[in-house]
DNA sequence: TTGATGCATCAAGTCTGGTTGATCTAAGCG
DNA sequence: CGCTTAGATCAACCAGACTTGATGCATCAA
């Protein structure tokens, strides 16, 4: 059997979108989305407004930049931190397409 | 400080996110989702078309069954599979309303 | 009923990811 | 220049997730 028909995705489309949901996939990273939601945060803020200590809240920041979730700004001594608003689109795309096709009658398989 | 003005999900729609989101973190299951795509699909039929050891996916199907994402119908010997639409639904909610306000301007945190 | 097939599950091993505390760098302030 | 602070990074540890091969349990055919 050929590799099955699926959704329009080329390999590198499908693991960029891994990394997102992988960076997605974690409660301290989408609590940091939420926040972010409501616009640039500063990793200070994003420290104590959710009870974060600083080096876990790294970690999981370079997770989601590394994933290009986020993106970072430099000012002075402070770091801000954004959602990026192409990744998220990106996602609902993915998600839209998949579900356009998924209503499809089941192909009987070994009748 | 308060716990950070957040987008409006309680802490029971984010846990289910979370889980939906995990089971879309991994390339095995995220081809599954592709294949799934195109219509409900028996698992002889994914196993073969994704070239997967029977057990590995069936592993993955259970992850996917049960964070939502996927649901089974027996039928005599086979078992079918198909997407959930209400959970794709969801995470495409979640993402627009988080989009919706992250280009809030920086609220100058610590000036 | 016996044998074969589709699928779930289990047990054991491996690997990846998250947490924690310490250390490092750079920016600002005296 | 020295001190302090924001944030990144590192090493060590622990936990959970994934893989593999074996086993169990139905269903169907002979």
């Amino acid at each position: 059997m050929p590799p099955l028909a699926v959704a329009p995705a080329t390999t590198g489309d499908l693991e960029q979108a891994r990394q997102l949901f992988k960076a997605l996939a974690d409660p301290v990273r989408l609590e940091v989305v939420q926040a972010l939601g409501g616009g640039e945060r500063c990793v200070c803020e994003l420290s104590q407004g959710l009870g974060l200590a600083q080096s876990r809240l790294s970690f999981h920041l370079k997770v989601m930049r590394e994933a290009g979730l986020i993106e970072a700004r430099e000012q002075g001594r402070w770091v801000y931190y954004r959602l990026r608003p192409a990744a998220l689109e990106q996602l609902q795309g993915w998600l839209g397409a998949v579900a356009a096709g998924c209503g499809a009658p089941a192909a009987a398989c070994c009748p």
